[in-house]
This record gives structure tokens, sequence and C-alpha cells, in this order.
DNA sequence: GATGAATGAGTCTTCATTCAT
DNA sequence: TATGAATGAAGACTCATTCAT
């Protein structure tokens, strides 16, 4: 009636062990997003990533074969759809160019920039020199999709009669930059230093949209007034 | 002592063939700037500064008690001088504060974002998390100066009546951002990619100067610095 | 209960549609086999082994209590019941002896030196070492009664008076050696480089059985076997 | 009079480590062969080829960038010069060329297959296949101007009418595999088992020099007959 | 029986730092 | 001072073996 003999080994086991397939990637995701973003590519160990997620470093390669292709599948569940969802949003807009461009700019912030995902851009650009293939994937698979967002808009704008057709390409880097390097900013230096010249990000925004318009829009330089 | 310990870093130094103790920090830091910006902070390896700088590794902990110290004095020796030039440069014109502010990104593209020093940049972004303290003495030493700077020549327009009384803050902020980003930029992503998306640097500087003065100044939005 | 366990391992089974139980260990065996001899002891992935038959890694634990276990069986069943059938062939024959002994270099060649087993031969004398007891294992199962198979041949000459009397035991291994270093030749170096001094096997084949019998047959040293 | 303070803290010193740079390279290929000969390749931890030459792992690395190097300078500095002295004794000798012969296979078992460095043979054989490389280099620096060599010998003494004009390609396998399968074998399956069938090293060249000439030598098929 | 997810010790290699000379 | 040989603690990745399902 007591225990079986079979059972003495394991008395009250908690299993060495687990069994989730389907949670695990999420998990080791997870996990590997929230180290990249704050240790860099080069000092994550591949440790603290299991660690992190529970599981063993075995593990981690049974899911992941190389360090690359986890930063690459980080990237490829977390910021590629980002992407894609912008383009589905704004595909189906049938607001003025302006309002658009306004809203691109905010979704942008919201959903990336003021995210840890944007430590995933910071991480990039400063670690492009030593780990050039993580540079060209992410140039690949999300500076240029976003930039030919963003162009789009710009183009249909100008397609409308809403804006002035002026040299795009400048403009994309012009217009991307304040928003880039301010994402960056927040996860490198800012967190750091004292806020000293800090611009709260609303104002920092009205400020951006208000310059952009001004170069695009025909007459009236300040924010959204019906064309 | 008598010799002033900063003094020993200095750049310009006496004929090389009297090889003293005095011109070793320089050489030593001159070895260690190219390679930081080359391959950034972590990825730098003490081998190879001594290696070209043509002393033993353990000269190198002669002068510098680790690689921390070294960096710092790097960024030291090498950015912060670089600022204080612009300063006495800038306060000494008496140009339309329109020129001056060309003038300004001009000057810190060619002096800063088209040099090395850009590399600098790029590093302290991307290690700042793992090296705080670089952080915090990058943001007082040279990003702060320079913010002033540009918030002087603004201060200076809108006081002659040459600018509209605009969010400066936020402007400032605004305006350095295309700079900074393209000069990391160009150390980063740009050398790992084909040049997809860009733009050359002239076009790049026009469109944003444009940009600026057609927020700053009242009336002409476009390239209207009849120069 | 019913079948005896030696027998599970035989190569030809009933349909495979049908695949029972008692097939497993022969297909385990089969991949284990390639697998060797491809690529050695030590480098064969149980992993690979598992996944070529077919089956996940827990099954192959299953028949097979660790890797040695595994290796030995495949050994085991592979190349011993060669040398049975080597027995068989020669003990019926009433040829000339210098043509049985040459039959018997071209069956060796044909049936184990031209085949992967040869693979068996090289990993065995390159992993003696690291696995002892497969060595023995190796000399007791193959190397003895395939010598003994030769020194019959050899025996039977003299006594017939064919061939001179002379010190059989060192030419067994004498000409024994072109053969099995050819074998664990083309298994090993050959594959990894430009065959610069290579013989085609019929040449090296004619050389050989020529210098066998020069030393063996009274008068006639060359081709003299008028088959 | 007593301590000086700053001798408290090494009192008794062993000093941590020794400088040895002379000394080292031999100490770590020494210690290299003879694991490399016990375990091969693949299974030879640099780990304990460090230990054994009583050196940290770190500084194998100093002087051997790699596994596969140091393997490569044990190879150089080991066999390599082995052949080149076999070539220099044998450039000079005048005696016949049935002796040579002799002298070349004698040298070649006591310098060679009488050593350790035998077990390097046996090691390239059984690893080729994971370690083509490594298979590539031996195959290159020892295995082919070992054959040139001997065939240098054997057409000095076609040249000389000491030698019929047979099939020199051939033959050089044919006459270096009892050899070389002997060296091998001593070092992989013979350790191992009990020595069975084992003809003592002075027969069976006996046997393989008489094979040898009576191939070579028109008429008279034994040892050194004057010609 | 069968599976395959999970483990963790093991292996090569790197590099900041130390210290005998 | 100057040297550079020596150290040892990491870190990415592998794989035989275990065990929950």
């Amino acid at each position: 009636m007591a225990a079986d003999p079979q059972d003495t080994t394991r008395r009250a086991r908690p299993p060495r062990w687990e069994r989730r397939k389907e949670a695990r990637p999420g998990e080791l995701l997870g996990a590997a997003l929230d180290l990249f973003v704050e240790k860099g590519y080069a000092a994550t160990r591949l440790d603290d990533v299991a660690a992190r997620a529970g599981v063993s470093k075995g593990t981690l390669y049974l899911y992941y074969p190389s360090k690359e292709d986890l930063f690459k599948a980080v990237v490829r569940e977390s910021i590629v759809p980002l992407i894609e969802s912008f383009k589905r949003d704004l595909a189906q807009s049938s607001a003025p160019s302006a309002a658009l461009l306004g809203e691109f700019f905010r979704q942008w912030w919201s959903c990336f920039g003021a995210t840890p995902l944007a430590g995933i851009a910071k991480l990039v650009v400063g670690e492009a020199g030593n780990f050039p293939e993580l540079a060209r994937f992410f140039q690949l698979e999300v500076v240029i999709p976003n930039a030919q967002l963003l162009r789009s808009i710009v183009e249909r704008g100008v397609r409308q009669g809403e804006f002035r057709d002026i040299d795009i390409d400048a403009g994309i880097q012009l217009w991307m930059s304040p928003m880039v390097l301010r994402a960056i900013w927040e996860h490198s230096i800012l967190p750091c230093c004292p806020p000293e010249l800090d611009v709260p990000i609303d104002r920092f925004m009205t400020a951006h949209l208000d310059s952009v318009l001004g170069v695009l829009v025909p007459r009236a330089p300040a924010t959204g007034s019906g064309a």
C-alpha cells in the first residue's frame, strides 16, 4: 500500500526538467531580447540567456543553432512583424498624407522607439563593425523596409498634390534620423546620465513633425492645415 | 614633477628621434584611438594596442592601469580639445547667423563626422550599457558642450532678429540628429552593406540646412542663404 | 523468446511494410555501419545513426545501452560472417594452389578491400588505443581467422609440392600487408589527396601476386599462373 | 634585519611560473607527440598537453595558435627531419644498390617504425576522414618524400644494371606496405592483444628484403650476392 | 515500446592581467 | 623602466545520455 518500489527513487519529485516545446521559443527569444538589449551582442553570454529562460545551455542550441541565429530570430520575431504591421495599417488608410505621416512617426515611436526593441537598433549600430553579417541582416530586414514605408507615404502625398516634390532620398534619412537617434540614445547614453538637456518626447515629436511638414507642405509651415 | 601630467599626452611633440618617456603616452593613446575606433571597446585587444604603439604589453600597463583607464584617457585627449577649438572658432565670427549655422554644421562634419573620431561616438553609444562611466564622461565633456555651442548660435540669431523664436531645446536635438546619426552610420552599418539608399553628403547637408533654416528663418523656406 | 537474439540482426528480412520489432536491430546496425565507416567511432554521432535508421535517439538506447555496445554489435554482425563465407568458398576448391592464392587475394579485395567494410579496418586500427576491447575482438574474430585462411592455402601448396617451404608466418604478414594497407589507405588518406603516386588496382594486384609467387613457386618467378 | 615588508607576501616563494622561452617548444612538442600517439588527434585534449608539459593552456597557445598547428609542428619537427636525414645518408652512399635498399628499410624501421613516431602514421590514417587537412599535410611532407627516396634507390639500381626494370610505382607501394602496416599495427592493435601470430622483426625484415630483391635482382633471389 | 526534449560535462580558443627577468 | 612569457577564467558550441510523456 505504501510506496511502489519504483516510486522511492523519486519521492516528492520536482521533475528535473519540463517538456515545453511550444512555449520554449518564445521564452528563449524573450530572454535573448532582454539580454541583447541590456548587454549588447558580444557581451551577451548564451549561458545567461539559457538561465534567464530557465533552461540549460544545451536546450538553447536545440532551438537555435548559433548565437547569430538566435539574434536573427529575435529580430525576425520582434521587429520584422512590426514593420509589416505598419505597412498594413498604412496601406488601408485614406487619411490626408500629412496626417498619415504624423501617424507613422507616432506609431514608430510607440511601437519601436519607446520599447526595448530600440535597444536592438543601438546594438546593431554599435557592433556592426565586429559582426557585419548582423548589420547586413538588419539593414535588409529592417532599415530598408522601414525606409520604403516612409517613402511610400511621401510619394503618395506628392502624387495627390499634398506634398511638394523634393529630394525624397535625402528627406527619408533626414526625417528618420531624429527618431532613430533618440531611440538609440534612450538605450545607451541617457540611462547613465542626469537628464540635463532632455526634451519631453511630445515636444520633440511636435517639433519634428512641424519641421518635416514645413518642408513638405506647399504653403503653411505648421501642422495639419487642410491642404 | 616638473611636467604637468596632462601635458605628457599632447600630440605636437619634439622630434621623434628623441623618444623619451614623456612621448610614450601620446603614442599609446594614438594607437588606442585607432583601434578603439576600428573595433570598439570590448573587441580591442591590448596586445594590438601595444603592438601598434611599438611597445610591449607590459609597458602599456605601466602607463594605464587597466583597459578602462586607457579608454578614458583616449576620449579625454582626442575629442574634448576638438570641442574647445570649435568654440573658439565660432566665437570670433561676425557673419549672419544663418551663415554661421551653416558653417557650424560644415565644420562639425569635416572635423568630426568625417573623421575617425565619429567612430568614438559610435563606440560610446554602442557600449554605454557596459561602460556607463564612459557614457557619463562623454555626455558631460562632449555632448553638452556641443549642444551649447549650437544653442548659442541660434540664440544669437534670435536676439538679432534673424531667427524666429522657436523651441530651441527640441531644435537642438532635432538638428544635431541627422549629423550625428549619419556620422555614426558611416562607421557602423554602411561599411557592411551595399549602399542602397545612400545620399551623397552634399545633397544631405543641403537638404538638412534647408530644413533647419526653413524652420528658423521667418519667411524664405528654401535655399535662401545666398552665399 | 522464440527468436534467437542473434537472429534479429540478419540482413535479409521480410517485406519492409511489416516493420516489426525484430527488424529494428538490423536497421540500426546498418545505419551505424555506414556512419562508423564514414566518420570513425568517436566522430559518429548517435543522433545521426538514429536519424539514418529512421528512429528516434531514445529508441537506439532501447536496443543498445551505449555507443560502445552498438559498435561491438556492428563489428560482430558485419565482418565476422564475411570471414566465414571466405572459408567456405575456398575450402571446396580443387584448383592449383597458385591459382587458389590468386583467387584468395582477388576475393579478399572484392568482398572486403573494395567495400565499405575496409573502413571498419581503418577505424579499428585508428581507434584501437581508445577502444582496446574492440581491437581484441577484431584481432580474434577477423585478423587471426583471415591469417589462418591464407596459411591453409600456403600449407596446401607446400604439401602438394607446388610451393617452396619458406617462413610461412613472416610470409602471411608480408603478403597481407599490401592488401590491407591499400584497403585502409583508400578509406583514409586517398580521398583527401590528389592521387599523385597512385597505381591502378589491377597493376597493383598483378605486381603483388608476381611477388608472392616469385617467392613461393620454385622456378618461374613471373606471371606464371597461366589462368 | 628580519623580513622586508615587500617580502612577506612571497615567503619561500615557489615562483608561480618560470620563464623558459628556449625550452618550451621542445617540451610542448614532446608532450604533444606522446599524447597524440597515445590518444589520437581528436581525443587529445590541449589541456592535457599543456599539463604534461607543465604549463597552462594559455601558454600552449602562445607557441602554437591551434591544435592543427601544434600537430603540424610535431610532424615537422619530428618526422620531416628524419626523412631529410635519410636522404642525406643515402645520397652519399656508394654501396651496391641491393645493400642500399636493405639499409633503407633497416633505417626506416629503427628510426621511425620502432619509435613512437609510427604512432603518428597510425593517427593520420585513422583520422584522415575527419581531418583531411592533416592527411594532406602528411601526404605532402612525409609520404611522398619517403616514396621518392625509395624510388631514387630503385632507379639508381636500374641505371647501374643492378636491378631489373619493373613497375616501380607498384613496387614502391608494395614494398613500403609491410613496413608501414607493421609499424602502424604495433601502435594500434598489437598493444591490446596477446601476440599470437607475431613474427620477430628480424625474421620479418629478412623475409621482406628477400622478397623485394627476389623481384628486383635479375638472377639470384637472395640477399647481397655480389652482382 | 517509442519518442525527442532536456541536460551538463567537456573541448577549443581568447584575452586582460600579472610578474620573473 | 621595460619586457613578454605565463596565467586562468571565460565563452561558444557539441554530444552521449537521461527521462517525462
